[in-house]
RNA sequence: GCUCGGGUGGUGGAACUGGUAGACACGCAGGACUUAAAAUCCUGUUCGCCUUAAAGCGAGUGCGGGUUCGAUUCCCGCCCCGAGUACCA
């Protein structure tokens, strides 16, 4: 038969998957090797060829591997909580869970019908609660975990304590919060458990913390660094806003310098590299402080020099009095002309003098009004403003004017510099501006047009400087001011705190309640934290994140310690935690309460009492701050009576509904008049208000009874790289329940050997996974620093659009006439997208375009020789340019195995390009010349038993060695070249012996691993086998040559090719070559004066 | 601006540590088979010149220079394209 693609790749992917042929085993004698891919998004628009590329190298890899006698582990797994899917819920209300489910299922068969080798039975999924629960265990680690420097690395909370406990705050050497505390011991312990916990805070490694971030409010969440490019968000292009909002955060800065280390250990690529460095952003320099002039309400005019160095501050007196900057030219400081903070520094508006407020005042407003993009753009304007302040240079006492300006960042650094004009270019434009003073301090210094930061030369104008070099000086300086107290060799990271809280539905719940306002960790007991049902997708009328729609929806803690004993336990629970004054006074109330009812309250509470809905209805009830008209514990419904007064109210009833919801009840409201118009009617909306409301889910425990406040949950859920962080750890260990991995598999995966995705997540997952590694190695959780060893970045593929020509006519509008590509110019045209999947090299289908739009349907063509030749333009593969390829299209047409070998053919692994379906047919015809090298003219499966020739070995051994080469250095295009010579060879020669054939089946196998394996089974060998198989062994023997056609050149040119053997020593080599012929030939009398001999390799002769 | 990639036929690309530039494939042209088409097979295909042909000559890896017997490969300067990043003190 000829070669039936679809039925072999269906027959094979089929056998894999019931005999489970590629499921790694987690007890081996083999070396492991662990083969991972970037795990995809699943979003709606399923794969396109772009997306399997790195998936069919890694797969070739895996493939590979285990030919060489590796326990490969090569899995695969959706990062399944996003936004796409919400975006989508917000539209059509449709359940994420149920996109998300759909999308995979898309993926799953796309995936399969390629025939990867994955070991489908470890697949995870972020968004599901058994992988969910550690991905909130993990954040409650780092909850517990501060950094200690001294150590450097992350230990146990409890550690910190005992510290303070035994010594306080002294000597502690922590990444911490900037308003950290100090206090003694017995300070420590003297302190409320509430003061401790919010000191403990400033420490841990995730925290809750003020921080400005990047509020897109389209998108109604907040996004981290690397999601915002040029003030927009990266999905979707929305404006982002700095905003102050209290955030979780990740203090991924801990970990600045160890990250930044830690690149020189791994074999990644150069850029990927250099752009975490850039994102970690170190910076080596120094601190310095900058007294404040005492009293800047009064003009500096009244008072004399000698005031200024008797008012200037000692440094370091405390917070407030000094200006601190940070400079890496410490060196310079005796040119400092002037200081510049931002204009968000906190100390602006006690700085500004009367006289400058309005100057200062409008500067402000301008740079505020001005978008972070516009700021950036325009970097050429000078602009600032004085605030009247002067500060005073620490090395010689000199007065120094305070400015503000917007070229100042307020996130980096101090947010204030000390301006040197002659050195920065930005300093010397501001000074040129302002008019300030512009001093040399290097005497080789050029300062004329431009600042000149030189390095070189010796220091002028510097008085104990003055003389020395760059390193001398740097260190004089240093020391002088450390000895004054002001300043300090310092190092800067440009890198921030990672914000972790999204204000989003469709993402992992955080595992903390909080508890007098102070967050708290849920029991490890309590996990995972499952995802509360919600109504919308949306945030809640009062801004509070999608969550907090939730109902029913809080946390209980578990009494501590635990106790028998039903209600009395739960009555424990909450006056432990609970103001218990405040709720027996709530409870007097109610007893009033009901002494008194409103008429209306009367009439519906004779209606609904003794269970005459079906349930148990309270009246005048205490919830948490709040008495309740009537209500229904056990469907936690609320049901409120308003008097007209009510209605002045509104404002406050809104906030008292919101938070009962949180509380977990639904509240519904009826005006009196409602009730003692019909009361029946009212009570019937009750019930089957009731009939059709679940059981409230949490029991949460009050004072009085069983009923009333909770813990509130945090609304925010975790940010998109939260699961990714760590899930190539998952799926060494994918059902475990106890942990997110057994110490077992851990200790013998260890790491990932290859990992293979694209660039895009440089600054994102990455750096995010190296950090939370990191941190689960000082944990003891996990073996080695570095989670990814190899990294290759898989080059993008673009998409190639095809375009028509609409001819326009004399009134300008568009006609039915489309005009050829060659012809365009001749006419006046447009272009459109048109579909690629109707065109072919170029040349349009036209009657596939007119089927293509109803528009098109009686469309005429101006043609060249005969066809419509289409226009060409590279662009990102989109739906909305037409210029999509899908990968089943091809794999219909084609088969798997030429799609995957095509799609390494395509070029080097690491290069983006352009997608081109134009060669595949000479994949797929390299694939049929491979098939009918086992069979006979009438596609008899024939294969020969005798002994191969020389030849038929050379070929063969050539790929094998080929292959191996270029296996290793993920040079897999070559290899597919190399396939086609091998094959091409074969064919002439005629071969169809086993016993080459066979090994080049093995060797083949990992590139296009269905035919192979049906030729494998052909050859008699058992199914399955062959993944298993041994790659065969190279022999160099077979390639060794007794000749070789040296080629012979003359100064270098090229001119002819002269067999010799390969047995010669260069001097024979040479004679040989004088000797012959056609040399002499071509020295055309002169006589050579130098030959050059390179055995095995070329003849040169010089004349 | 800075950092990192990359510029090779009509196209995708190959060429190991400096040693036959253009492998392999697409496309194109011509031919065979066929009533015809598809499929398949064969031949040619860097450019220019010369030639009936065989053959020959010259140029050529973005541009200009250098090192070398010999450079796509190494060095210097420049141009162009792509990616990342940016008042980072």
């Amino acid at each position: 038969m000829d070669y039936q693609f679809k039925d072999i790749e269906q027959k094979w992917q089929q056998f894999w998957a019931e005999n489970q042929t590629f499921k790694a085993d987690n007890n081996s004698a083999k070396p492991k090797y662990y083969v991972l891919d970037m795990f995809p998004y699943p979003s709606g628009a399923g794969l396109h060829v772009g997306h399997p590329l790195g998936y069919i190298a890694s797969d070739i890899f895996a493939r590979y591997k285990r030919l060489r006698g590796f326990n490969v582990l090569h899995p695969m797994g959706y990062d399944s909580f996003g936004l796409p899917a919400e975006q989508y819920a917000i539209q059509t209300g449709q359940h994420p869970a149920i996109t998300t489910e759909t999308n995979i299922a898309t993926y799953r068969r796309q995936l399969d019908q390629i025939g990867f080798s994955f070991d489908w039975s470890r697949e995870v999924r972020t968004s599901s609660p058994d992988f969910y629960k550690w991905t909130q265990w993990i954040f409650m680690q780092l909850f517990n975990s501060w950094y200690n420097k001294t150590a450097d690395k992350a230990e146990s909370i409890d550690k910190l304590v005992a510290y303070f406990e035994k010594n306080g705050s002294s000597g502690i050497n922590a990444v911490c919060d900037e308003d950290i505390k100090t206090f003694t011991a017995a300070e420590w312990k003297a302190m409320s458990n509430n003061d401790q916990q919010e000191e403990l805070l400033k420490y841990r490694l995730t925290y809750l913390r003020e921080s400005t971030v990047n509020w897109c409010a389209a998108l109604g969440t907040v996004l981290a660094n690397d999601e915002v490019k040029d003030g927009f968000s990266e999905r979707g292009g929305y404006p982002v806003e700095q905003k102050k909002m209290m955030q979780w955060s990740m203090r991924i800065t801990a970990y600045a310098e160890r990250l930044l280390q830690g690149l020189d250990t791994i074999d990644w690529p150069e850029p990927l590299k250099e752009m975490q460095r850039n994102w970690i952003g170190k910076s080596v320099g120094a601190s310095v402080k900058f007294p404040i002039e005492a009293s800047p309400k009064s003009s500096p005019k009244e008072r004399t020099s000698n005031e200024t160095g008797n008012n200037s501050l000692s440094p370091g007196e405390g917070l407030g009095e000094a200006i601190e900057v940070f400079t890496t030219r410490v060196d310079t400081i005796f040119g400092v002309t002037f200081l510049v903070l931002a204009p968000e520094h906190e100390l602006v508006p006690s700085l500004t003098t009367p006289e400058q407020k309005a100057t200062v005042d409008a500067y402000i407003a301008q740079s505020k009004k001005k978008s972070e993009l516009d700021r950036m753009a325009d970097t050429k304007t000078v602009s600032g403003a004085f605030t009247g302040s002067y500060v005073v240079n620490p090395v010689n006492n000199e007065r120094v004017p305070l400015y503000i300006a917007d070229y100042v960042l307020a996130g980096y650094g101090t947010g204030a510099v000390m301006a040197v004009p002659s050195g920065d270019q930005r300093d010397y434009l501001f000074a040129k501006h302002f008019d300030l003073p512009i001093i040399p301090i290097i005497d080789i210094q050029k300062i004329e047009t431009e600042a000149d930061p030189t390095k070189e030369g010796t220091y002028i104008n510097s008085d104990f400087m003055n003389g020395l070099n760059y390193k001398d000086g740097t260190a004089k300086v240093i020391e002088f001011l450390e000895g004054k107290g002001a300043g300090k060799a310092k190092v800067n990271f440009r890198m921030r705190d990672a914000i972790f809280g999204r204000q989003r539905y469709w993402g992992e719940p955080v595992p903390v309640y909080f508890k007098d306002n102070l967050p708290h960790l849920i029991d490890e007991k309590d996990l995972p934290l499952l995802l509360p049902e919600i109504d919308k997708y949306l945030p809640t009328e009062t801004g509070e994140p999608p969550l907090g729609r939730a109902t029913g929806w809080n946390y209980k803690p578990h009494p501590n310690p635990p106790r028998e004993g039903g209600l009395k336990e739960h009555v424990g629970a909450y006056r432990e935690t609970a103001d218990p004054v405040y709720y027996e006074q709530l409870k007097e109330f109610s007893r009033d309460n009901r002494k008194q009812p409103t008429e209306a309250e009367n009439i519906l509470w004779q209606l609904l009492r003794n269970n005459q809905t079906g349930f148990k209805i309270r009246r005048q009830h205490a919830i948490d701050q709040f008495i309740a008209d009537f209500v229904s514990l056990e469907k936690g419904l609320v049901i409120e009576l308003d008097g007209h007064h009510h209605k002045l109210n509104k404002e406050a009833d809104d906030l008292r509904t919101e938070i009962l919801n949180h509380l977990g009840f639904d509240v519904i409201r009826f005006s009196n008049d409602e009730v003692l118009k019909s009361p029946e009617k009212v009570a019937d909306i009750i019930k089957q208000n009731l009939i059709s409301l679940p059981e409230r889910k949490k029991v949460s425990p009050t004072g009085g009874d069983l009923e009333g406040a909770a813990f509130e949950y945090e609304l925010s859920t975790m940010p998109g790289w939260a699961g990714s962080s760590f899930y190539w750890y998952r799926y060494m260990d994918p059902k475990n329940d106890k942990e997110f991995a057994s110490k077992k598999a851990i200790a013998y995966w260890k790491d990932v050997d290859l990992y293979i995705g694209g660039s895009e997540h440089a600054t994102g997952h990455l750096l995010y996974s190296r950090f939370w590694n990191k941190f689960l190695k000082d944990m003891n959780l996990v073996v080695e620093e570095e989670p990814f060893k190899k990294l290759i970045n898989q080059g993008m593929i673009q998409g190639r659009s095809n375009f028509v020509y609409r001819l326009i006519d004399d009134e300008g509008r568009g006609t039915n006439t489309f005009v050829s590509h060659g012809l365009i110019k001749q006419y006046k045209t447009y272009e459109l997208h048109v579909d690629v999947n109707i065109v072919e090299n170029d040349i349009l289908d036209i009657n596939k375009f007119k089927q293509w739009r109803d528009d098109f349907k009686d469309a005429e063509f101006i043609l060249e020789n005969g066809k419509y030749v289409c226009g060409v333009e590279i662009e990102k593969m989109s739906k909305s340019k037409f210029n999509v390829v899908n990968p089943d299209d091809l794999i219909a047409k084609y088969g798997a195995d030429t799609l995957r070998m095509y799609e390494m053919f395509l070029g080097p692994l690491e290069q983006s390009k352009p997608w081109n379906t134009n060669g595949i047919e000479g994949v797929f015809k390299f694939l049929r010349k491979f098939w009918k090298l086992f069979h006979d003219e009438q596609f008899n499966f024939r294969v020969s038993e005798d002994a191969p020739t020389k030849a038929e070995l050379k070929s063969l051994h050539k790929i094998i060695r080929k292959v191996e080469e270029d296996v290793d250095r993920f040079s897999f295009n070559t290899s597919v070249s190399s396939f086609m010579i091998a094959v091409n060879e074969l064919t002439d020669l005629k071969c169809n012996k086993r016993a080459i054939l066979q090994d080049l089946v093995i060797v083949l196998s990992s590139y296009a691993p269905h035919i192979c394996e049906e030729l494998w089974v052909l050859l008699g060998k058992e199914a399955g086998t062959l993944s298993y198989a041994a790659y065969p062994k190279f022999n160099p023997e077979y390639l060794v040559e007794d000749e070789f056609a040296y080629p012979i050149s003359i100064n270098g040119k090229m001119k002819m090719n002269l067999n010799i053997s390969l047995s010669l020593d260069p001097p024979a080599i040479e004679s040989t070559v004088i000797a012959n012929a056609d040399v002499q030939k071509y020295l055309d009398g002169k006589s050579p004066k130098k030959v050059i001999v390179v055995k095995g390799r070329i003849v040169n002769i010089v004349v």
